[in-house]
Formats: C-alpha cells, sequence, structure tokens
DNA sequence: CCTTTCCGTTTCTTATTTAGAAATGATAAC
DNA sequence: GTTATCATTTCTAAATAAGAAACGGAAAGG
C-alpha cells in the first residue's frame, strides 16, 4: 500500500501471471475460453502467452481436451526458495514425533509479505480435510500460526503489521477490530501459545506456536484439529506436548 | 527437437524464466551484475525483469545485499501441479514404510518431458547426501526410476524417447549406446527391477520399481544408498521389501 | 446429411512496449 | 579524497504486442 505507483514493465509478464494464478486457483483443467473470459483477455492474447507457457514448460496441455494446467517443473522454484528459510530439516524430525503423539495434524508456517505461507504439514491419519496446500496463503491476524507470530512482533511491527492489513470477516468468530487482536495478542503472549477458535475456518480449533531465537523469528506450527476432538482435557495435553516440541526445536536452532 | 521454429511471442517472459532458472541453479543468492553477466543480459534490462518478478512475488530481494533469491510464493504452482499427478496420496504410507524397514532413502518420480521429476523422498536418516531436491531432473537412461519406467514403454515409445535424447555421459557407468540401454531395458523387465550402479552419480547404487498398471505408467520409485551399504546380501533384502511395497502401491490405485 | 454453433487458431495493423547506450548516483575500496 | 564498481534512471529508435476480424474444424441439432 506504500509501493511506487510507476507502471510496471512487462506486460506480457504481469498477464503471464494472471492466467498462472487462474490455473492455481481452478479446480478443474480450464480451456482457452475459460481461462481469457475468466481474466478478460482476448482469446488471441491467452492463447499466445499460453503457448509460450507451454513451450517454457510452466503449464502442459492435454492434447484430447485442450485444457491447461500448470506443469510439474515449477515445483523446482518453489522448493529451492523455501530451502533458502531452511527450519524445515531442523524442524521435521520433531514435528513429525508430535504428530504421532497428539495424532492430530501438524502445520509449519512462515512469514511472506503479511500473510502465512504454509511450509510443510505432518498429517494425522485420521484427518478428513485436506483444504491447504503446501505453498498456500493464509491471514496471519485470523489463524494461529499468524496469531503466533504476530505475539512476537514489536510495537513498531505490529503498527506496520496493522498498517497493511484490513481485518476482514473470514468466518464469524473472526477477530475484526484492531484492539481486540492486540488484546488476543497480549492474552497469546502470556499464555505462550495462540489459539484459532473457528476464526480461519469453520469447526476447526488450532494452537500455534512461534519458533523464535535470539529476537529473530523463524516461523510457527500449529496443531489442527476439528473443535470436537478439541476439548478442554485433549487440549492441554497437546499444548503440553507441543510446548515440549517447541524447546526442543529451539534449542536445535 | 520437432518443435515449430516460429518464432516465439513474449520476449520478456521468455527472458524472466532465463532468469528464474539462474535463480534456481545458483547456490548464493546473485546480485544484480551477476545475473546480467551470467544470463548475458544488459543491466537495466535485468533489473526491469527482476523489480516486475519481485512486484509479482516470484523474487525477493535483500535490502541490504541486494541479492535476489527466488521468493517462497513459487511453492504453490508446483504443489498445485503436482496435485494433478496424485499418486503421492496413494504412496506415500507405503513409500515411508519402505524407508523405515530398508533404512534407506526412497524416491518418488514421474515422467514430464522426457526427464524424471523428483516428486517426493523419504529420506533415511542415515543419509549423508541430500543434492537432490523436490522438483529436480533427472535423465532416464542414467537413473534407476527412468529405467524403469522405459523398461516399461513399447517399442515405439522407446523409438521416440531414443530420438529425442542424447545418450551422454554423466559418470564413468553411465550408459551411452541405444544397444547396450535396450539389452539393460530388457534385463530389467525380467527381473522386475532396474539397477543404477554409478551410472547418475559416483558411489550411489540404486534399485528402481516402476508404478503400473492397466498399460498406464503413474511414476517410478527407487532406493537410494551409498555403494558401499548395498552388499548383495543387503542389496536382495531391499529387493524382496520393495516389491512388496510395489504391489501393495499397484493394488492401492 | 446438412446447418449451425462454438471454440481454437491465424492474420494483420496500429499503438505500445522494449532494449540498451549513455549518463548519473551511491557506496565501498584504497 | 580519489577511484572503482555496481545500481539506477533517462531516452528514443526499433521491436513487440493487442485485439478486431476472419478463418477452420469439430461437435450438436435438426
Amino acid at each position: 500500500m506504500s509501493e511506487s505507483t510507476n507502471k510496471l514493465y512487462g506486460t506480457v509478464l504481469i498477464r503471464a501471471k494472471e492466467i498462472l494464478d487462474y490455473l492455481l486457483n481452478s479446480e478443474t483443467a480450464p480451456t482457452l475460453k475459460e481461462i481469457s473470459d475468466g481474466i478478460g483477455m482476448t482469446k488471441p492474447t491467452t492463447l499466445k502467452i499460453l503457448t509460450t507457457l507451454e513451450a517454457l514448460k510452466f503449464v502442459t496441455r492435454d492434447e484430447n481436451t485442450k485444457a491447461y494446467f500448470l506443469d510439474v517443473s515449477l515445483l523446482a522454484y518453489g522448493e529451492k526458495a523455501s530451502e533458502e528459510f531452511d527450519i524445515r530439516s531442523i524442524v521435521t524430525p520433531t514435528l513429525s514425533r508430535l504428530r504421532d503423539s497428539t495424532g492430530e495434524t501438524i502445520n509449519l508456517g512462515i512469514v511472506n509479505d503479511n500473510e502465512i505461507v504454509l511450509l510443510d504439514k505432518f498429517e494425522s491419519p485420521q484427518s478428513i480435510f485436506l483444504k491447504s496446500r503446501i505453498g498456500g496463503r493464509m491471514n496471519m491476524y485470523s489463524s494461529s500460526m499468524g496469531k503466533a507470530i504476530l505475539s512476537a512482533y514489536s510495537d513498531t511491527e505490529m503498527a506496520d503489521y496493522l498498517d497493511h492489513t484490513d481485518l476482514k470477516k473470514v468466518t464469524p468468530n473472526t477477530i475484526t477490530t484492531s484492539d481486540a487482536l492486540i488484546a488476543d495478542l497480549q492474552t497469546t503472549k502470556g499464555r505462550g501459545y495462540s489459539v484459532d477458535d473457528e476464526e480461519n475456518e469453520v469447526d476447526i480449533f488450532c494452537v500455534g506456536f512461534v519458533i523464535t531465537k535470539y529476537q529473530k523469528i523463524y516461523g510457527a506450527f500449529s496443531i489442527t484439529a476439528p473443535k470436537f476432538r478439541m476439548g478442554s482435557e485433549k487440549r492441554k495435553k497437546i499444548v503440553q506436548l507441543a510446548k515440549a516440541a517447541q524447546k526442543e526445536i529451539i534449542d536445535k536452532i
């Protein structure tokens, strides 16, 4: 929101990203028409960009149905990118054990552009919902990982975050005022973990733990479960196990 | 090699990919000069593309060092792409157990553009080498996963593969003639698994198993170990476990 | 079996964008 | 404080892109 207002170079590149994003958010592989209608570009232009994207192996086209989808070649870029933040290698054994001991799904996230990006997940065998995808994004203010991280922010960082964020309702429980959010983060700080009580997704309850050492914030992890499986006894037990995991991780950094 | 020779649309897009590839293959985050020199583009042009890539969240720039690296936002595209081929969910529990029972690293790959793309890996605790990265590519003719898949190809498919591939030496052991490769694949077919005896990487020995059902090839998995840990006894045991895993996977498809 | 419709593809021309030489800043090295 | 080196900005001829219109081909409907 404080971006330079100068026009960006690379019209085709920008449009190509629109196409990639369209494919990213499509349930099923779309055809040329669907894409060009969906984005509001003319067919010839869309076709030309798609043809180039295909040649570059960013997309693939089904020869029969003529439908487009993202190409697995893209995997390499994301994996390389996430290597830069390599908490994963440190964190994996601990979180994998935490999954086993809690029986619930564990997520690992980092901050990227004021949002949480899901870096990895350790799924519980009983997990029904797999809405989330590695690389997927969520709000900081409505998720347990986000709130765990926000609770470690300085006042300046927090002010900057609020400055760049609209607290929009995602579910009926989402916190939508700065004051309420700041109060919640205060509680989080005292308690040592954050709680997302159906604030990001209905029926889903999460607790979140920040991974931070010597002032530096590395990311956060959370334990996610359907609300009916998160009674106060269970939650107490999970928190205890997770706090031990958090300590173990921080010691390894 | 039978591509249309027409000039491709989207100059900037093509150049942007060159930059992304340069970042993908850089050990350390490069600066503008390194990138422009490395690719052979002028600095102003490179800067302009990088600035747009940054705005699109494909790259990030370190404010202090001015160095560029790939942005984690890219994760989402690759993950979505690999979902299309979702053998992973079917295969994960079995391969994870195979890792535990063999104590060695298991790789899962699929074919993309006549090469193997590493879709997932299940690392052994004793794995020293982590040269490979998810999304990484290797030759079909020099890798065990590739040869396992080639052994399931029809004559036409194989002819087409050879037509589009140079059998270049990767290590002293790499097979570099069609005849030798075809003979090796014959052996593979009879034996039920492929062997890569330092053909792709010195000191590394792998066995590969194709995942195929009703004529359709879904991918392959391999067991990788340093050669000194792959004596014939150990290998026999591993093959036995892997064949059971292969059967289990195919039954689940 | 012919007609219509609906996409995908090609062509063409004006308007827009780009590429890079050169100049300028900024910063680090000496 | 001078020099070297890299990042950034400016500017304009030359290259590229955008989209209207026309075309082609396959599938649907009568």
